[in-house]
DNA sequence: TTTTACTTTCAATAATTATTGAAAGTTTAG
DNA sequence: CTAAACTTTCAATAATTATTGAAAGTAAAA
């Protein structure tokens, strides 16, 4: 396979990929396409590869600098913006997982906290006491989990993971 | 609090929680009243609670069987169908694990795949290549920890996840 | 200051996804 | 067998979400 036609495929797939995980497609596409730049890219460079529009991109980039995985960069004698993400994939594993920890999980722990204090005591009461406080500690281990992944670095990411999976 | 009103709005919050992660909102609000009811419920008391249509039940509904977390049972002296949650909240994890490795991690892992072999030893092939042997070895690690997840015992995940959270 | 080169916004529109409800299909009872 | 009680399907429609593109905004250059 030709590099540039791996590229483009790349890029696709993700998209296409993405909204099975309900992420927008052009997101993805944005995102993927800067990851494989070698160079940083301009609003125009990505218009121009994925054929959207100048307000689609603005909005896309947006939001991905927003998730923390993409980056604003000045090239010398330009003034226009240019754009790059992140290419060290654990660092970007770690920042989505701390974007979503805290747009996913967070919220649901402050529900589940806040549907904690009923007046009940009829056997359905305690049943669906029970529901939510197994959903807590669900919750709150793979907060718990998360929390850790994003303060580690990578070596120690990979050495527990391992360590995990092979015991 | 009251134990009605606190189900409804467990079920209601459930719901749109569910839109952040791109799971449909009536799916996720059916799961939850099957999640804390306590007994079988048919396709017209979910369609009554909810207040939706005939057809949106049997879709949602079929599609919690098919995620494996919900059950059709048969009630004696009654004819019609009535469904049950899984109420293990860990098998129920490990269920949800089980489908995100199948229905999103394994495609990625696929591609991933079918894109490793480029012919293209330039700078820039060598960047791709180095990008798409990241994203394997991100991808391979997720899947293996769900792996092992899936098949472990609620003792062994819990005491695991803790483990590796005080170290 | 004025012009130029850009970025951002947002109402209109397109595309996608979810929902309805009635008709067709299926199964059990009589 | 036929009727009744149910479930499933799916074309039509509603609701939601994404995209466009032109106008407004901003900042640097002249």
């Amino acid at each position: 396979m030709e590099l540039q036609e791996a590229k483009l495929k790349y890029i696709q797939t993700w998209g296409s990929l993405a909204t099975n995980w309900g992420v927008n497609k052009t997101m993805a596409q944005v995102h993927a396409l800067l990851l494989v730049s070698t160079k940083p890219l301009s609003a125009e460079d990505i218009m121009e590869t994925l054929q959207i529009s100048r307000g689609n991109v603005n909005m896309n980039v947006r939001a991905l600098i927003d998730w923390g995985i993409v980056q604003k960069e000045f090239v010398v004698g330009e003034r226009k913006e240019f754009f790059i993400a992140i290419k060290d994939i654990w660092e970007l594993f770690k920042q989505i997982a701390k974007e979503r920890k805290k747009r996913e999980i967070e919220p649901v722990i402050k529900v589940l906290n806040e549907l904690q204090d009923i007046n009940d005591d009829s056997e359905e009461g305690k049943e669906f006491k029970k529901v939510l406080a197994d959903l807590s500690k669900v919750t709150t281990t793979v907060n718990n989990i998360l929390e850790k992944s994003i303060r580690a670095d990578e070596h120690w990411l990979l050495s527990n993971f391992t360590k995990m999976v092979k015991k």
